[in-house]
DNA sequence: AGGGTAACCTGTATGC
DNA sequence: TGCATACAGGTTACCC
């Protein structure tokens, strides 16, 4: 469940139900979800069990878990990613890459980590501190602070926006210039402000720049809101449970209906390896 | 340095 | 039914 809202959502999800529960055991049934670990996989497990679970911890779309000392257990989604807290009882899933079974008193639980197509993965990583940013796991020191964060300056943002000459929609995307949004919310910042996703950076007026970041954050606000956005049987909070965002889509996954505010069909285009989506009427480029 | 693209993977939907 | 193609919510390495 890719975007700052579903992992938003996961995060909250584990807090709710595994906050005090202890590592009883660790399964490792894919060991290519455990490619950025550095440690082998039997040191991700001994790691692991016997840390208590307290804290649950993000940044952008980085979810992590501290487990004392210096350590914690990183979980980045991917693209296919879901993390599903389970009774052990419940039979397997399918794309069940990593089982970690908690525990507390007599109740058992399992955190399973699932994932289709693999981009995403868990490890035991360092935490390095950022001073007034607080600490991050090493794997994330890179990621920018996102909208949601206490520390977020949209001034700063839009200054570094200000500066660049690639199109809105790929610095929307940078997650070292601001971190969590992925596609659906970027076409959908894009569609509430009337921007064409090509247009460069350093075009727009610093006003413009603020309304648009300001956008994404109240977009983002409103995703977490309603549980992040489920299509299908992925993204699922940890519950199993769907988000309702998908309602609230006005551009992302709409091709050929109707634009909410003007009735042009919605265009889809191929862009970098994936799709962009918005009203050719209401998002002109500036020419 | 910054910008663009290909690569990493599996699964599902669609069309012939 | 089989096969080919397109598409999917992210990140990174690598070119220019």
């Amino acid at each position: 469940m890719p975007e700052l809202p579903e992992v938003e959502t996961v995060r909250r999800g584990l807090a709710g139900t595994v906050t005090g529960y202890t590592v009883s055991d660790v399964e490792v049934f894919d060991k290519r979800s455990l490619k950025r670990n550095i440690g082998s996989t039997s040191s991700f497990k001994k790691e692991l069990v016997g840390s208590k679970l307290e804290k649950f911890e993000r940044r952008g779309k980085f979810l992590w878990i501290p487990l004392g000392g210096n350590l914690c257990l990183v979980a980045h989604l991917g693209m296919s990613g879901q993390i599903l807290v389970r009774t052990p009882d419940y039979p397997q899933d399918k794309c069940e890459r990593i089982k970690i079974t908690v525990s507390r008193g007599k109740s058992s639980l399992e955190v399973r980590f699932i994932d289709q197509r693999l981009f995403g993965g868990m490890l035991v990583d360092e935490l390095v501190d950022q001073g007034s940013k607080g600490k991050v796991p090493q794997s994330a020191e890179h990621i920018a602070i996102d909208p949601l964060d206490e520390n977020f300056e949209i001034e700063d943002i839009a200054l570094k926006i200000s500066k660049r000459s690639a199109g809105i929609k790929s610095l929307l995307l940078n997650q070292e210039i601001l971190s969590g949004i992925g596609n659906i919310y970027a076409d959908e910042t894009l569609w509430l402000t009337k921007v064409h996703y090509l247009t460069p950076g350093n075009t727009f007026t610093r006003k413009r720049i603020r309304q648009v970041i300001e956008t994404a954050k109240e977009v983002l606000i409103k995703a977490v809101a309603q549980g992040g956005t489920s299509f299908d049987e992925q993204y699922k909070n940890v519950n199993g449970e769907s988000g309702y965002f998908s309602n609230s889509l006005n551009a992302y996954g709409q091709t050929g209906l109707p634009c909410p505010r003007c009735g042009t069909p919605i265009r889809r285009e191929a862009w970098s390896n994936r799709g962009s989506h918005f009203c050719p009427r209401c998002q002109k480029p500036k020419s």
